[in-house]
DNA sequence: CGACCATTTGATATGGATCAAGCGATGTGG
DNA sequence: CCACATCGCTTGATCCATATCAAATGGTCG
């Protein structure tokens, strides 16, 4: 289970734009919620932070909690879950990642989540100790990384505020988001299976799928195959959004 | 509602002192996450980030939602909590501010959440223009301050995933929380009351009572008063945690 | 076609919410 | 100093949204 397979391993030529985060990715969350896109261009702009590139299977992991954090990484194809699984066996999906996205940049030198590929997915990684380093250099990395973090800490507030909300309301979130973080104008083509989706809403498999029937039931969304969703009505679903 | 007094409004010499988080107050929330509490004391150090103090009576707005955010706050003595409520009445507390912890730093130039005192609080306030100039300049305060958010980051994920929880779980965890970051050996003296509890995990004001009831029933805890509770078997506590 | 896995649908159980009193501190005015 | 109002907390009775258990359906790949 979780086989990574490594394929290329070869260095990229600048770094540079390791970092170049396409723009915090917005939570489609509460309201108006939309931080400076601020070009992020730089954090991994130094020429020493050379980066490898990865490819990993579905399921593959990519790193395990408690694992020493040497790398930060950045999703270039496919899509990443970061993830806790309590002593009991739930697990909770902290965060998706889909290209562009950074993840993996924590405050110590561990781990404290894991992260697998949702789908075959190619990974850039530079070195922690790098990133790190050149932020003490260069003031504008440093202001990179601190934007990308306080970027996550919104949408991980975000996330939060998700799990006290009713089951219609958590869904109805769940596909804003992923609609405008894949931007497939009108139909959303989900990455991931309906665990993954359960998991970060913190609801059962089986909530999810009755709760996105009952949508559909109601026109507010078409589910043209079951990873394939239409929005039909938005603003049905940014009224529940809250 | 909310009557903000304002008392102080010295400068304060030394602003070196201000970020100088005590440590980034650690969550009680899965086993062993407790990161570095490397000595978080130049964010505030440089010379022109002179600060100002303020007092707030108990429920006291600090800041709302969508008001521009212009301080970086910490607290000197007293508590703070941070939330949101949704349309339909509901509040969320995102987190509770005991002295020396900083917060009200956000992405965004405006807060996306509010501010208020808990009980009767001092509050130190420094420009956050000037803290983000500084940092420009300013190397290690730059990683002061990316280290405080990643922090906060690392604290928003871990109240995140309390939200999952049962009632018990996240009464103890509350309770293990609390009793580290105040530390009065065996008993824990909370400034906040029920509702803020219930709001802070996700729960009703009449869940947080029955369970802390259910806890003493079963020896685990002990009410001296409403407000004081002494943790007396701390081991269960921390089975209930995960 | 058949096996397998993901998803949906159905029937029932349950943890926590909701509605509704009670109760104990704290404070106020007579 | 005591009656009484108030506020925060606890306790009780009932309800409901979501979990759980179980089965059917559908889609994919050899």
């Amino acid at each position: 289970m979780h086989t990574v397979t490594t394929a290329q391993e070869r260095r990229t030529v600048g770094a540079a734009a390791f970092l170049a985060a396409k723009a915090l990715a917005p939570v489609g969350v509460p309201s108006e919620r939309r931080v400076s896109p601020a070009a992020t261009h730089i954090l991994f702009g130094s020429p020493e932070l050379t980066g490898i590139t990865m490819t990993y299977d579905r399921n593959g992991e990519i790193y395990g909690e408690g694992e020493s954090a040497d790398y930060v990484y950045k999703v270039v194809s496919g899509a990443v879950r970061t993830y806790k699984v309590l002593n009991d066996g739930r697990r909770q999906i902290n965060a998706f990642y889909l290209p562009g996205d950074c993840f993996g940049l924590e405050l110590g030198d561990e781990h404290t989540w894991s992260a697998e590929a949702i789908v075959g997915a190619t990974i850039a990684m530079v070195k922690r100790s790098a990133v790190l380093s050149a932020s003490k250099r260069d003031g504008e990395v440093a202001r990179q990384l601190w934007s990308m973090t306080a970027g996550q800490l919104d949408e991980a507030r975000n996330h939060a505020l998700l799990l006290i909300k009713s089951a219609q309301e958590r869904v109805a979130a769940f596909l804003l988001e992923m609609s405008q973080r894949l931007a497939h104008s009108d139909s959303v083509e989900l990455p991931m299976g309906r665990q993954d989706i359960a998991d970060y809403l913190g609801l059962t498999i089986e909530t999810v799928s009755r709760t996105l029937t009952q949508l559909e039931n109601t026109r507010t969304i078409e589910l043209l195959t079951s990873r394939v969703i239409a929005l039909r009505n938005r603003s049905v679903l940014s009224r529940l959004n809250g």
